[in-house]
DNA sequence: ATATGTGCAAATCTTTTGCAAATTC
DNA sequence: GAATTTGCAAAAGATTTGCACATAT
């Protein structure tokens, strides 16, 4: 299967403080272990979507001992208390997933078919939908997770579209 | 208390006559085979969302020698043209993938975390967010994957939440 | 005849689980 | 000292691949 790493995406306004995981974990009275500091810093200091086996590698840099398996049940405990958002990103680059610090402001990923690039856009909009569907089903929303495929503007103008998703 | 009122398209209906899957593949030139056509109906009548496993039982009731991998490689193939498209709702159910006919309306589906029902919502303001992204960003939206994860009307009235992403 | 599609077995990739040892409170 | 967390090995689940045989044009 094709690897790409996903793009270094414009993040919409980080207003996060840094350590704010590790802070927020222990106000929920969370053990904080060497190896979970180490993952919870490359998680927050991601400069792209990253998937499991690639916050593996960046923990490993800082401590070689530390085990996949450990990165697995921190993200789980991340996605517990619902810190970080899990993405597959259009599987434009693979089949896992991917994970982001969970933003403030709620933002739709938008992966570039041909270069895989992903980009982030928030909009009020987005915001009303979840106010429509609150009124309107009665249904209270939680997060979301919104995924759009197509074409960048920068492949747009190379002329060189070839679809990957095919 | 909430009216229950679901306006619009509570559950967009489906459109797409009868057979649209295999007319689409015929329009491409693609060959239709016995087990492909099993497996086309399978995914036209579902009433529901499936996984891969889910669409191979069914497709085996009609023809006992269809072979998991044909499942596969017919997905793939019909996402490849863009006939079907790829969930995974937020993992409620299950690690794999979903399965749907793609709509003629993009909708949105909601993932209640509390009972795992999946409800659908359409809605105009999405079209403008693909109309805003194309604009401010140049941005040529193919297709998009909304889930959304929350609690249901019923749910909720019923008092007895029990967070299962936990 | 030639292209393509199929089933089977095995491989691959991602994620989870069992358990003894290590760590933390 | 009790409870939690870790690493390792192994399991589990989902999807893909290699290949000989079958099927369709």
């Amino acid at each position: 299967m094709l690897q790409k790493e996903p793009s270094e995406a414009a993040v919409p306004g980080k207003v996060l403080p840094p350590g704010y995981l590790q802070a927020q974990l222990v106000a929920r009275g969370v053990r904080i272990t060497r190896q979970r500091r180490v993952i919870l810093r490359v998680i927050e200091n991601a400069r792209r979507h990253m998937d499991a086996a690639t916050i593996l590698r960046f923990a490993q840099k800082e401590d070689e001992s530390i085990d996949r398996v450990t990165v697995y049940r921190t993200l789980n405990l991340l996605k517990r208390h619902g810190l970080v958002d899990e993405l597959d990103l259009l599987h434009i680059g693979g089949g896992g997933h991917y994970y982001e610090q969970r933003p403030l402001r709620q933002h739709l990923h938008l992966g570039c078919l041909n270069c895989g690039t992903v980009e982030e856009f928030a909009s009020p909009l987005f915001d009303r939908i979840k106010g429509q569907i609150q009124r309107e089903l009665g249904f209270q929303v939680a997060f979301a997770r919104v995924e759009i495929g197509g074409y960048c503007r920068t492949c747009q103008a190379s002329g060189k579209l070839e679809d990957r998703s095919h």
